[in-house]
DNA sequence: ATTAAATGTTGCCCTAAGTCAAGGTTTTAC
DNA sequence: GTAAAACCTTGACTTAGGGCAACATTTAAT
């Protein structure tokens, strides 16, 4: 097993090396270009990936095409559709490499077989949706209410890494301001 | 056991009547009178509340003062603040009553404890877990980029209850709009 | 029932941030 | 290495919605 799913593992619930490699068949690696798509709206999402090296990101387009980037995924992190992943529905969000990205990824149906079977699955995807839960909910409320500069500020505490590895478009659509605005509050900061 | 708990975990796992009922020692039924506190911001959440009749609202208070609803529970469904029950910090967000509210409540621990040993519960946990999850990013996903005629229809199709039950004040905080502009908006509609 | 307090409405003004356009810079593709 | 495409920056203009104030209406408390 690659050492960063096992360490992923092995800080939620500590137990041995082979009490863990049994998961490895369940895992494939595989490596994308930069800018490909793992999944797109309307495809129904068949797996769950963990993010060995490179950076993914979650993204809605709305009618007017703007795009909206909803989570972003860097090494020794999952990232999935959850909502097209639980409910077996058309996803309405893209995932899409932002650079060479290669991941582990694991099949839907063996990878919800594996959380009722095994306890440390189980632990695991309650632990994945607990946070995802609880950061999703961090940012919005910090954001609701929050005026562009105290969001790109919000981002510098907290998320850094997006700012100083991603571009401006891509950060913009994460804050949800325009590149425009961005760029203008980047050069007062 | 209450039907309504008895529904609510029915329908998610389809179980005979004498498989839930040794859950109901857990519960403890309790009645608020409306605008009651059953949480303020700092405190430690110990209880997972499920509602039988009245509304709960979730709310945060940002610095300025203003207040930003960010769940609502009537009839039928839990309510508490996961990010504090999960992490046992000071939540940042109040529970409240918006109405004469009658609840069955759980102890965090005793909860947590039936989610490790009762698969029923694990399984009602993680489904809540998952709806928690998908509503919030269903809402985020709507709202960005909406503007507030756009949120007051979203609300009108997707939760009419809040609009018909609740007052303008908590509407418009729950919308992230101020009660000037949804006054407004309503008028045109 | 009466009064006070909270909530809702609406006009006017103002500001943050979006849009558009034009020019500069960086990245990508062959 | 060069051209094309994508991206960033900045100025000028526009606009949605916030803030305040004044008044109306509803709700709550005794």
């Amino acid at each position: 097993m690659h050492p960063l799913l096992r360490e992923y593992f092995q800080r939620l619930s500590p137990v041995a090396d082979q009490d863990i490699e049994y998961l490895s068949p369940y895992f494939t690696e595989k490596t994308y270009k930069k800018n490909e798509f793992l999944l797109r709206e309307g495809e129904i999402c068949k797996y769950n990936y963990f993010v060995i090296s490179g950076c993914l990101r979650l993204f809605t387009t709305n009618k007017e095409g703007v795009e909206n980037t909803r989570y972003l995924a860097f090494e020794g992190k999952f990232g999935t559709s959850f909502t097209s992943l639980i409910s077996e529905k058309p996803a309405f969000e893209n995932i899409q490499c932002l650079e060479k990205t290669t991941v582990l990824r694991i099949f839907r149906d063996d990878f919800y077989h594996l959380v009722e079977t095994e306890p440390l699955i189980n632990k695991v995807y309650r632990n994945i949706l607990e946070s995802a839960y609880i950061t999703t909910q961090k940012r919005i409320y910090d954001f609701q209410g929050a005026d562009s500069l105290e969001r790109v500020q919000w981002l510098l505490e907290h998320q850094p890494k997006i700012l100083s590895r991603l571009s401006n478009k891509v950060v913009a659509s994460y804050l949800g301001i325009t590149p425009y605005t961005l760029s203008r509050l980047k050069a007062k900061l």
